[in-house]
DNA sequence: GTCACGACGTAC
DNA sequence: GACGTACGTCGTGACA
């Protein structure tokens, strides 16, 4: 099989310069849906047209795309597909078909004969079949191709021709950044695999297509029931069961429409139509024809490019080294020979794929194969390479193949995140494409060859970077960590958030009423553009200064607080604002997580922040409100299991401490070792005061400075957190800097390394890089700098809390515990023990935790244990 | 209807 | 211009 060339030996710089070109070879043939896109180009430009009005919007998208396409892959073999000119077969079996579709718009027609001149230019062939629309003339040729082992891909951004992709065939949609759509692609992309994609359109519906769908049933609706039941017909058949109302209705009543729409979205893959090679060998474009057809629609852009010397084979990065071919279907002995062979070995695991790859050769597995997998996953000795280790873990257990031991694993989803954790995705096929410059894997034996390529790629990068520590000890073993937190969950009482749910219903209504009384009028308190123009045009409220470019009323909270003493309608919002969330956030959506046994299981990713933080996710249990009393509500929904305690372990002030380890400030130094009241000792310094006589409202202040000099406050933003003029904020900091010089040294020796170096680093050496340190943009450049100064600090406390944690599991393990970590919230860890072991399991984490590194201050841990996530009792010192 | 985006608000 | 890091909900306007 053709597939790929093994490239040149040299390897790509470091880190790649812009976007590499996409891999040589990606595929043999690609087949352009040219109206399809046309269409998309159309609508997404402006409505251009040269000095005689000729319009060319159309024109130029189009030849962009070609442009880069032609450019930037190189395909071996292309053609531009064109719909039938007359009617097709579908007209025939549904006249209705199309006859609503929306005439062409006028300033488009013409642009046609430009676009199939620019196809003439660069002398990519026309495919057009009189009687067959290009969606079934596509299919047929991908299916032809792919049968004699050829690799396509599709350009187009129609959801329609994504039925047709398979381990050959893919599609590129130019419209979602070049996406190169393979079966798992489809999978996330629509949530259904690509031979049910006609199904879900066939419930869903498609305006591009006029394929009508099921009324009433949208896109989550067509995607549940496809995977619930498989397919259209089986919906169809089994449409009693179906629990909501609308759906089954739709269902029941719909029929003929819908097996019609099913009929519309599939792709005949059979017409008679041949694949003739010697048309589709791609050419090399005729310049002087691109050039005259350049200069009467007035392209300029495109003729300067033309005129400039060929683009240098050396910018673009040489595509790494992979594998030759996949050996499909590989049997026990080929795996056993590729296992037996080689220590080090690359895994890619999907739904119901396995891939294995190790120097020269790649495999997709069959089922006869996976039994020497499961040897070779049990026995020791062995390093495995993988993308995002918790999910591999987790496909292992769903096939009940052994469990992948941690160590030692190349995790190269953390290798990139480490690497550059603000670098966009880091999923296989973004990272297939910035490090190796190649197109996104289509099976698992392939997958696994980019796996193998980016590990090896990778590594002496990290190395390089000094991150390697930070992977063996933070990174890598938090992952198993993290899984067993996720698989635990934790307990959700949800008649407590249903009864919260009515008691919010009341008084939201009730807020409401009064509110729109008060206006004189009802609109939709939930619009803060009709809120705004109710507020301060309608009821004359005292405009705030307007924020940002748009011109909508800013209603946010701290405008409206400080509306609310004198303006009752003010205060009603905010209480209404604040029912609305704890409502449709909390109280309403929390219970729909819950599993059978009323258990929450977040997903906590481990590459999602830029500063090495977690982050949270379906549902977000980082953002569990406990500000207010009413939100407290909430947390107290959140409970232990029966016979259970919950513990809660947070560290007290961890980034402002380690603002005194990394300043040495005197003073900062000498309040935490003493123990003093941070923020008490704050305002007694900026205003000069004896300790004993700072009252509440100095401690507020002084508290939203420490929390701005972590943040990298500004004169601006302490004026508006604190409600007081600038002026008197710049007095305030200024008075701070005084104080506590130490801190000011520790700002001005961080932006001065971020300004030699472009990056910011932790305490453990996690590194973030600050392009826009040397910004000439202000603006930017200030930001920036923000940045520079809270990343060493968040990020530091980040890490402790990883190491915290990793710790904290092992000797749970060590102690063959009953206590198992639920959650963890930046800076603080929720347990779930016996009641009988609770107060003990509490005392040594306290201790695992304070004692977790040592630094120039002191770290404390509050603990608090109790019945649920609100009641907890502190556990002293 | 679908989609992307901004406004807003919750957490640390 | 707007003090750091996240995620979820809602409304909106453009596109279909």
């Amino acid at each position: 099989m053709p597939a790929r060339s093994s490239g040149s030996s040299s390897p790509p710089p470091s880190p790649p310069a812009a976007a590499p070109a996409a891999g040589e070879r990606a595929a043999d043939l690609y087949l352009i849906d040219t109206m399809g896109y046309i269409f998309r180009a159309y609508h997404a430009l402006p409505r251009l047209s040269n000095s005689r009005g000729t319009p060319t919007g159309a024109v130029l998208g189009f030849t962009n795309m070609l442009r880069k396409l032609l450019n930037e892959v190189r395909p071996p073999a292309i053609a531009a597909v064109f719909d039938s000119a007359g009617p097709t077969f579908r007209d025939e079996a549904y006249p209705q078909y199309k006859a609503t579709r929306q005439a062409m718009p006028e300033d488009l027609g013409p642009q046609l004969a430009y676009i199939r001149r620019v196809l003439e230019a660069y002398r990519v062939p026309v495919l057009q079949y009189e009687g067959f629309e290009a969606d079934d003339v596509i299919g047929t040729l991908a299916r032809q191709a792919a049968e004699t082992g050829k690799r396509v891909v599709i350009v187009s951004s129609d959801k329609d021709l994504l039925q047709l992709v398979n381990d050959r065939v893919r599609v590129l949609i130019p419209t979602r950044g070049d996406l190169l759509a393979g079966p798992e692609e489809v999978q996330e992309l629509l949530g259904v695999r690509p031979e049910q994609v006609a199904d879900l359109l066939a419930l869903r519906g498609d305006a591009v297509d006029n394929i009508p769908g099921a009324p009433g049933i949208g896109e989550k609706g067509a995607r549940d029931l496809i995977q619930r039941f498989g397919s259209v017909q089986a919906a169809l058949e089994r449409a009693g069961e179906v629990e909501r109302k609308t759906y089954r209705e739709s269902l029941q009543a719909n029929r003929e429409r819908i097996e019609q729409s099913h009929y519309l979205a599939t792709i005949h893959a059979d017409v008679p139509v041949r694949l003739d090679w010697d048309e589709v060998q791609r050419r090399e474009p005729d310049e002087a024809a691109c050039r005259a057809l350049f200069q009467e629609l007035e392209f300029t852009s495109l003729l300067k490019a033309l005129g400039a010397p060929a683009a240098p084979a050396a910018a673009a990065p040489a595509p790494a080294a992979l594998p030759p071919a996949t050996v499909q279907a590989a049997g026990a002995a080929a795996a056993g020979a590729l296992l037996s062979g080689h220590r080090v070995v690359a895994l890619a695991v999907s739904a119901d794929n396995i891939g294995l790859a190790a120097d020269d050769t790649c495999l997709s597995l069959t089922r006869e194969a996976w039994p020497a997998l499961a040897e070779a996953l049990a026995a020791r000795g062995r390093a495995w390479r993988v993308h995002d280790l918790k999910a591999v873990r987790r496909a292992l257990a769903a096939q009940a193949l052994p469990p992948l031991a941690t160590a030692g694993v190349e995790d190269v989803e953390l290798y990139s995140y480490l690497l550059d954790p603000t670098a966009g995705s880091h999923a296989l096929p973004a990272l297939a494409q910035r490090w190796l410059g190649a197109a996104a894997p289509a099976g698992a034996g392939e997958a696994a060859a980019v796996i193998e390529a980016l590990a090896r790629r990778l590594a002496p990068e990290l190395e390089a970077a000094g991150l390697r520590r930070c992977y063996d000890e933070l990174d890598l073993p938090l992952v198993p960590v993290l899984e067993a937190m996720e698989d635990a969950g934790v307990l959700l009482d949800p008649e407590a958030l249903a009864e919260l749910t009515r008691e919010l219903d009341q008084s939201g209504a009730a807020l409401e009423r009064r509110i729109f009384a008060l206006a004189g009028v009802e609109f939709n308190l939930n619009s803060p553009k009709q809120l705004g123009e109710i507020l301060f045009e309608k009821m004359g409220l005292p405009q705030p200064p307007r924020r940002g470019k748009g011109k909508s009323l800013s209603t946010a909270v701290d405008v409206l607080e400080q509306l609310a003493d004198q303006f009752d309608v003010a205060r009603l919002v905010l209480d209404y604002r604040q029912v609305a969330k704890l409502k449709s956030t909390y109280a309403e959506a929390l219970p729909r997580f819950a599993d059978a046994s009323g258990r929450l299981h977040t997903t906590f990713t481990q590459v999602g922040t830029a500063t090495g933080r977690l982050a949270s996710s379906n549902p977000n249990l980082q953002n569990i409100p406990i500000r207010s009393e009413l939100g407290r509500r909430i947390r107290a929904a959140f409970r232990a299991a029966p016979g259970h305690l919950l513990i809660a372990a947070d560290y007290s002030q961890i980034e402002l401490r380690l603002l005194a380890h990394f300043s040495q400030d005197p003073l900062l130094l000498a309040a935490f070792r003493r123990g003093d009241d941070i923020h008490a000792l704050t305002a007694a310094e900026i205003f000069g005061m004896p300790f004993a006589e700072v009252a509440p409202e100095h401690r507020r202040r002084a508290k939203a400075i420490n929390f701005g000099i972590v943040y990298g406050l500004s004169a601006f933003g302490l004026a508006r957190q604190l409600g007081i003029p600038q002026a008197e904020a710049a007095r305030i900091i200024a008075r701070y800097f005084d104080r506590y010089a130490g801190v000011r040294g520790f700002i001005d020796r961080t932006l001065a390394q971020a300004r030699q170096e472009g990056a910011v680093r932790t305490l453990f050496g996690r590194r973030r890089p600050i392009p826009d340190i040397a910004s000439r943009n202000a603006t930017l450049r200030g930001f920036a700098e923000r940045t520079a100064v809270n990343t060493p600090l968040q990020g530091t406390a980040a890490d402790l809390m990883r190491l915290a944690m990793i710790r904290v599991a092992a000797r749970l393990r060590r102690e063959a515990s009953a206590a198992r970590l639920l959650l963890q919230v930046h800076d603080e860890l929720v347990l779930e023990a016996p009641r009988a072991q609770a107060g003990e399991v509490a005392a040594w984490v306290r201790d695992e935790m304070e004692q977790v590194t040592a630094l120039d201050v002191p770290l404390t841990v509050d603990i608090g244990v109790g019945p649920n996530w609100r009641d907890l009792e502190d556990l002293p010192q």
